[in-house]
DNA sequence: GGAAGATTTGTAAATTTGTAGCTTTACCGT
DNA sequence: ACGGTAAAGCTACAAATTTACAAATCTTCC
């Protein structure tokens, strides 16, 4: 199975096809994990422009090609969106979980949100996890120091 | 039954009582709802320190006085904590619920967060549950004009 | 393939945001 | 009331974000 193309996915959410748009995207498709706007920065090409990376970003967002994934810090991530958003509707019915150790964010899509029933009157229109805690390769790590064989 | 006093919540947390943290925490029990940085500086008296209101929040935070609110903006929002939070051990088991239609985040300290299943492996520390959909309150505009007696 | 019109980008400058350092002021136990 | 100490009130900075505008780049339609 051939993954999308950046090509179809920009035409899709009706962006023009530019060389920013390429880079970010790009660089979306390439980590698996949600990247903040600095992560983006940083594996963007030594002098790419600040402002374009801003309204990128916000483009992207507001087309629904990338998703914001809550995070504690207050730095906002993001991550691309693969389940079919369109632009007014985001959908994301899987986990996002956060490693204490090694920082990084990821979307666990195997893991389901569990139902929340919440008290009359309230209407859910979506739902948003985020875990917490070590993950299975800083787990693996600790495990290897702490519980020899 | 008589709400806690804002002298008796800033001893119980071993914080002095000043006028600044006076103010920033009636602002706090005034409002229902989480607020933002921003929220609380628009509420706070024209001229208050910039300075002061950070390093108070974050001071509120430290001491388990309020605490984060996650919220798809990306924003940092803030809560008074109900449940006894020590200096170094948040605890909320409670849901979140963003309303997309007026905008404001609350606590739902009824609904507590169901128990996520994740891969093996994975250790999990800390659960977040934020719940995007109509509150009480805009469900029942809507219904009185769509669903006329 | 090329031109017109609209969008996007690059640049500089203005604003806003978050911190740090230091002095003054205000708490609070004794 | 006194004195040690925490907090407030500045000022100054660096970094982050936004704005304005002209130049460059897409798309569409001949």
């Amino acid at each position: 199975m051939k993954t999308k193309g950046k090509t179809e996915i920009l035409k899709e959410h009706q962006l023009r096809h530019t060389g920013s748009r390429e880079d970010i995207l790009a660089i979306f498709m390439r980590e698996a994990f949600a990247l903040s706007h600095a992560d983006v920065e940083h594996r963007l090409p030594e002098g790419f422009d600040r402002v374009t990376l801003y309204r990128t970003l916000k483009t992207f967002v507001d087309k629904g090609l990338i998703h914001k994934v809550l995070d504690d810090s207050g730095e906002a991530k993001y991550a691309l969106c693969k389940e079919p958003c369109s632009t007014d509707h985001h959908h994301h019915g899987h986990v996002h979980f956060k490693c204490t150790r090694c920082g990084l964010t990821n979307c666990l899509e195997e893991v389901q949100i569990p139902s929340v029933q919440l008290p009359k009157g309230y209407k859910t229109e979506d739902v948003n996890l985020l875990v917490q805690g070590i993950c299975l390769v800083c787990n693996k790590k600790t495990a290897s120091i702490e519980e020899p064989v």
